[in-house]
RNA sequence: GCGGAUGGCUGGAUGGCCGCGGUCCCGGUGUAAUGCCGGGGACGAGGAAAGUCCGGACUCCCUGAGGCAACGGUGCCGGGUAACGCCCGGGCGGGGCAACCCGACGGAAAGCGCCACAGAGAACAGACCGCCCUUCGAGGUUCGCGCUGCGGACCUGCGAGGGGUAAGGGUGAAACGGUGGGGUAAGAGCCCACCGCAGAGGCGGCAACGUCUCUGGCAUGGCAAGCCCCACCGGGAGCAAUGCCGAAUAGGACCUCCGCGGGGCAUGUCCCCGGGGCCGCUUCAGCCCCAGGCAGGUCGGGUAGGCAGCUGGAGCCCGCCGGCAACGGCGGGCCGAGAGGAAUGGUCAUCCAGGGAAGAACGGCCGCAGGGCCGGACUUCCCGGACAGAAUCCGGCUUACAGGCCGUCCGCGCAA
């Protein structure tokens, strides 16, 4: 697993399906397959200004990587790009578990977005 | 005990599970280069890391040196410091009973400008009311005389004119010193005492300044946070500075190689023929152009990317010495983050502060009493960590901050 640190991969992701949950806001895309080694799974951060001063955004932007790094090894498939974009308040504050199960419905409803029309 | 002032420290603890960052060691692997994977070790945010307001270090750019001018900043004195707009000590002014706190605190006899409103008068001051003197008139009292009147003296809640006066009233931020006495028609530094002010001198202090004596009757209104004057300081931009290495692709220069246009049919290792320019004409030769490349190589600039700058420093701790202190000197010991979409954490439990609710032994007060009010060891449950996250590095300032701890001092009350 990498993390994404090109501004262009954030906003082709940003392009691709979202999911909006209670915690965050999640993007993703599957790659190109000229693109990055297709086997890996690659995830970024984004909280803004909008969340708060710089301790609420880190601890927001730590908790983040904290769900990622134990949903996406098993859940995230290899090819894609996942963002997940930090709420004002909430994803520093809601419950961890909580925040947990928001990332697996929304992986489920941006994986089937992606396959639906297909 | 109550109330207050001030200095310093601290900025939750322990454990389980899962992780992150650079670094060192071991093993493996790889790139143009940095690396990557696995295992292990120690280490890994703050007092403000913040605001980016001052001062520096360090880089690059500009500049021959100095001076002057302009612009910006600082502004009582002395000391500390690499430096400062910072710190320490002192002076002066203001506030407070006091501890203590606050202060853009140089110059207004260099010049310009401004001083609204109110007020009579506001910068070469000024007479509105009031007070005083005086002339005339009016009225009155009284005296005298030659008595339908005339004259003198005095008086006035009266009128008009002339003059004096800055004590009093009133206006204002400010009215050409203040208080008291003498003096005067009334007044006035007109005179005197004290205070203030100015000048000179003595003494104390490095100085800011203080103090004493003498002299002067008082000049020099305020604003410099309007311009200005004086003294001192200051070149600009910033670690995204700057230096180095350097793919792929495109483009550039050079070298080598191949090749260029038209036509024929027997389609080949074929044959025939070039045009324009240098050159006005002809021939030959040369060079250039029409006219290139899908090739190979070399070189330089440079993009992505990488490396350095990048953390050993005006460093931290302890002791001794000098200094009222800020701070300095000496000796010994220590190494304490270094990222780059940015690590230093996520989560759970228990505990310690703290807050809330309920119960409650017991104590105090009120009441005849039933009872009511207040405090409250302890028990249970719930809530629950302030402000805030390094980004080249230091010295400051400013601002934010739940709670806790330690010290010193002042006022009041009580006791001895």
């Amino acid at each position: 697993m990498a993390t994404l640190t090109k501004r262009a991969d954030f906003l082709a992701a940003a392009r691709a399906g979202r999911a909006g949950t209670p915690g965050f806001l999640l993007q993703a895309r599957k790659r190109r397959p000229d693109e990055a080694d297709p086997t890996m799974v690659r995830v970024g951060f984004t909280c803004s200004k909008k969340v708060g001063n710089a301790v609420a955004r880190n601890r927001a932007k730590r908790r983040l990587r904290a769900i990622a790094r134990e949903v996406l090894p098993a859940l995230g498939q290899p090819g894609w790009d996942y963002v997940l974009i930090g709420k004002s308040g909430v994803t520093a504050e809601r419950p961890f578990v909580a925040l947990h199960d928001d990332l697996l419905q929304a992986l489920a409803r941006v994986h089937a977005a992606r396959r639906g029309p297909q």
